[in-house]
DNA sequence: AACACGTGGTG
DNA sequence: TCACCAAGTGT
């Protein structure tokens, strides 16, 4: 398709969907003002997250870390607690980095300059566009699902979005439609269409202000497009997990790697459970090798599923106790349940929490 | 290029 | 119910 960007009167069609957007765009906290970092915390938090989940995480953040200055010599362990629950966590390690860079490079001052932002961690295409453009006005092309979606209907594009190659092209055509505007307006009014009007499924063709420019729209194919291939099924896994209590009542817990899954937060010691093993047997095994506590396991007190977007996790939880302490390595450490709103964990770890909360309530 | 990386909402 | 979706990036 050669004729992107043609056939299309741009500057009526901007004028068309800049007039929506002025009337119909949410009150967000992020658009109180266009200080670069709040909207560049806002455009990680908003990475492949809806903005009713994330808007009490933005105004926690924005209490707890208002500066870049605030965020770069903030304690790691609150902010991963800022974003526990948020998902993706590398995103939050990765933005203190950047902002301790821009801290030590930039003077604190977010740079304008896109080889200098783009070259932050955590910063991709999308975000470098997003953040230059919303925030210092810069005519960059912020391309994202709800962009590729609103053109893919536009023009009848039907590349598949999930190939990079596929960005590429909407990048390419996108800078003739921010001329003449405010690129901040612009490509917050394309996102703000695909969110609130050009939606996946059953998309409000009859609200949309640019309707008279959509290909797919003309032709009724609005609900095939975009083109993105499916994923293939998470796999699931058997994992045995234990709560496990001291002599002080205290409980286990242990701190996840640096890389990974669910990097850096705390969880209750767990295993994945080879098929047709026992659970007691593989975990009691685990335990010693780990921590070279002989531990009776109890009962099964809880099943908990960990969905994914790639795995499940088959948590079963188990009771035990240790009479004596055992020396831990520095991963790990016990813990009173009081204490326990310090440390970050991963949801699935926060339903055994709550379900340890109730049964001390209980007793 | 393809896959790892979370979570909660929805039709 | 369950597959799919949401303002992507790093490797």
């Amino acid at each position: 398709m050669q004729d992107d960007g043609k056939n299309v009167d741009i500057l009526d069609f901007q004028e068309n969907l800049l007039n929506w957007y002025e009337q119909t765009k949410r009150e967000l906290p992020w658009r109180k003002n266009q200080d670069p970092y709040r909207v560049w915390v806002s455009e990680i938090m908003l990475q492949q997250t809806k903005v009713d989940t994330v808007i009490p995480y933005f105004n926690q953040f924005m209490e707890w870390f208002p500066t870049p200055e605030a965020l770069a010599y903030a304690d790691e362990e609150k902010v991963m607690k800022a974003w526990e629950g948020l998902g993706y966590y590398s995103r939050v390690r990765n933005l203190q980095t950047a902002v301790k860079e821009v801290v030590e490079q930039y003077g604190g001052k977010v740079p304008s300059e896109k080889k200098d932002f783009s070259s932050l961690k955590g910063v991709g295409p999308y975000t470098a566009g997003a953040v230059l453009s919303i925030a210092y006005e810069k005519p960059e092309p912020a391309v994202d699902g709800n962009v590729m979606r609103v053109f893919s209907r536009i023009f009848n594009i039907t590349d598949d979005i999930g190939k990079a190659k596929t960005r590429k092209r909407f990048e390419a055509f996108l800078p003739e439609f921010l001329e003449g505007v405010r690129p901040s307006e612009f490509n917050q009014a394309v996102m703000e269409l695909g969110a609130l009007v050009c939606t996946p499924k059953s998309p409000g063709c009859l609200l949309c202000p640019v309707q008279e420019y959509c290909k797919a729209r003309k032709q009724g194919i609005q609900e095939e497009l975009p083109v993105k291939e499916k994923k293939k099924a998470p796999a699931a896994k058997d994992m045995a997990a234990v709560v496990l209590k001291n002599k002080e009542g205290k409980l286990l817990i242990h701190q996840r790697g640096e890389k990974g899954l669910l990097a850096k937060l705390w969880e209750f010691p767990n295993v994945e459970v080879p098929a047709k093993q026992s659970r007691p047997d593989v975990l009691s095994e685990f335990l010693t090798k780990e921590y070279g506590m002989n531990v009776e396991i109890g009962q099964p007190i809880q099943k908990v599923q960990h969905v994914f977007s790639h795995l499940i996790w088959n948590i079963t939880v188990f009771d035990a106790w240790i009479s004596e302490n055992t020396e831990l390595n520095d991963d790990a450490k016990w813990i009173l349940l009081e204490e326990a709103d310090e440390y970050a964990f991963p949801v699935s770890h926060q339903k055994i929490l709550e379900t340890q909360k109730e049964r001390e309530a209980a007793d």
